[in-house]
DNA sequence: ACTCCTTTGCGTTATTCTTACACAACTATT
DNA sequence: AATAGTTGTGTAAGAATAACGCAAAGGAGT
């Protein structure tokens, strides 16, 4: 029997700007950013917790997935505090009470985190990149019109490697489909087509790496 | 600022027999079997206290991976308690102080077993089966002289459907040698090569799957 | 309009991997 | 010696992958 504090986080994830971005929170008066947490309830379970976390920015919660435990006896100075983190993938558009005090971060340029948030990331930055092998879970990134350069990059990322761009359209296409329409703004250079994914379900790894 | 008490599960998997199984422990006086557990205590990590219940057996807690952690109120009536799954692999030949409350069962068939004790094995089994389509995790299964039916006896459990015995050959001879001899208790029917992994880092799933 | 530059779309080829088999070799049993 | 059961080896068709060349579509500058 031990008195302690738990502590829930939501890495939450998603595409902007051809990047992987997390939302983070700068509270009030502090110079460091900060996870969104909560503090575990007795009468509440952690995925119950972490709910309430979605609830807040009226996310969708059918689709969490924990990560990982930070329970070093000295992560909290003032009193043992165990830490559970949790993470959502989420298109940018299912983003609502996004308030001011809250931004979107490229995974790869994280500002300075309050304690140990960085490495809370990092470790969900793992998992992230494992989840979206699964294509399935690569969808919710791209919900509605997505280009192939678009797909690529973010696909490029994840495996660490450059793609060759031919070869990746054509493993793809068949689960896509054309919507007919053409990229906006192209900024010099050929619009590129708008596709959606087809309504399959694809438990399959396109690429054949374990990570 | 919550008052409970955190547990420590940890399933350890081996191979034996052909098929995959788990220590399991039937304490004094109870009809039901447990998992290997631990109270945490305050000046500990969870890591450091799965790790103390590896010592118990003697067993290296450098491949230790956390599985899930279980939260729901009700699932200790009495108090409020938070039970955190671990998993390791270990071949059969590490696991002295193997006293005669311990049993090993196999994952296809586990007995009754106390309080939720049987979800927490089946999460761990899900996640087992995810890190053996990794070949390095795999090794540590296969220490020691190995034949191929038995090898993949345990890829068509993990994978559930039945492999084309020339076929899977083919796939795991770059990674293995041959020592020489052959197997000795064959029961009928021509005695298999024994094998070994060859020291080759590899992080390749073998099989173009995700779980 | 024309050229240059950039980006995307499409196709071709050689190579490798996968799949589905047939058949021989080895052992124990009868 | 014949049979049954199991393992080892080969081969050929088909699919997937990797490495390219080149055309098409747009913007910017002249």
């Amino acid at each position: 029997m031990i008195e302690c504090q738990i502590e829930v986080f939501l890495n939450i994830f998603t595409v902007d700007d051809d990047k992987i971005k997390i939302l983070l929170l700068k509270k009030e008066g502090s110079s460091t950013w900060h996870l969104p947490s909560r503090l575990l309830k007795i009468d509440e379970s952690l995925e119950s917790s972490a709910t309430k976390i979605c609830n807040k920015f009226q996310l969708k919660a059918d689709m969490l997935k924990e990560c990982h435990t930070f329970s070093e006896v000295n992560r909290n100075k003032e009193r043992r505090t165990i830490a559970v983190s949790y993470m959502l993938m989420i298109n940018k558009y299912s983003l609502k009470n996004y308030e001011f005090e809250y931004q979107l971060f490229d995974i790869n340029n994280i500002p300075k985190m309050a304690f140990d948030h960085g490495s809370i990331i990092a470790q969900a930055v793992a998992c992230l990149k494992k989840e979206l092998l699964n294509l399935n879970n690569l969808k919710v990134f791209f919900p509605a019109d997505f280009t192939f350069p678009e797909l690529q990059k973010v696909y490029e990322e994840v495996l660490n490697e450059n793609i060759d761009r031919r070869n990746f359209r054509k493993k793809f296409l068949p689960f896509v489909y054309e919507t007919g329409e053409k990229n906006e703004l192209p900024s010099g250079g050929r619009p590129a087509k708008l596709y959606r994914f087809l309504d399959k379900d694809l438990e399959r790894n396109l690429f054949n790496v374990i990570k």
